[in-house]
DNA sequence: ATTTAATATCGTAATATTGCTATATTACTT
DNA sequence: AAGTAATATAGCAATATTACGATATTAAAT
């Protein structure tokens, strides 16, 4: 077959899956590294700084803002992302969470 | 093309990736969810308990094995799967670390 | 030695991901 | 209104991932 069984998984599973999938590309890691250091940055210029393509480096943002780690604003024809810190620490709550509780029932 | 471009990242974003990686399935996360329940689990009980088939958990198994997550034993022929905890400490605070400084610069 | 039981590996098919070029869309500028 | 600049989307090829059944490996039990 070859298709990841979600329905066969808890809830919670898939979520937490999803979330790591944002992180699991280290184009997308690098993105949220550049935008982290920026606050409000372009496409291109991201593009430039992490040498991928400008569609692909905007196909990965997409990625990243169907998370909700973003906030983009258009200025003009230019759209400013940044990191949308609510989201982001909920994000780090959502691991720490996960790891704590592994490591309360293992230990 | 369609390869991941690793070598135009930093070492840094290929690590925090392959870290990612590990929990991006939700297969994975709920083995991890079940070793860290009962401490010391057979790979046919995972298999049964996340309900997939026995090669299928026992290739997750090796992914996270990989990652040096896993300890293991063999008593008898039977294989007792658990979590390294010291890895798994160092594994959260990579992904703290990584969600720090990521705050720290865009806050 | 053979059988049995548990796990690992091989081979394969289906689907997902990654990255590109080409093109569309959007909003400002002239 | 036409041109320009920035971003997004479509389409595609290459590779990676996921899952399975079949088989190999390993170690105990008969």
């Amino acid at each position: 077959m070859g298709v990841t069984k979600r329905h066969i998984h808890s809830m919670r599973a898939n979520q937490m899956a999803d979330l790591a999938k944002v992180l699991s590309n280290p184009a997308r890691v690098a993105i949220l590294e550049y935008i982290g250091d920026c606050d409000g940055c372009l496409c291109q210029d991201i593009a430039e700084k992490i040498r991928l393509s400008q569609p692909t480096t905007s196909q990965h943002l997409q990625v990243i803002r169907k998370a909700g780690l973003l906030k983009s604003q258009f200025k003009g024809k230019a759209q400013y992302y940044s990191i949308d810190v609510r989201k982001w620490e909920q994000l780090q709550q959502h691991f720490q969470d996960f790891f704590e509780a592994t490591k309360a029932k293992c230990c």
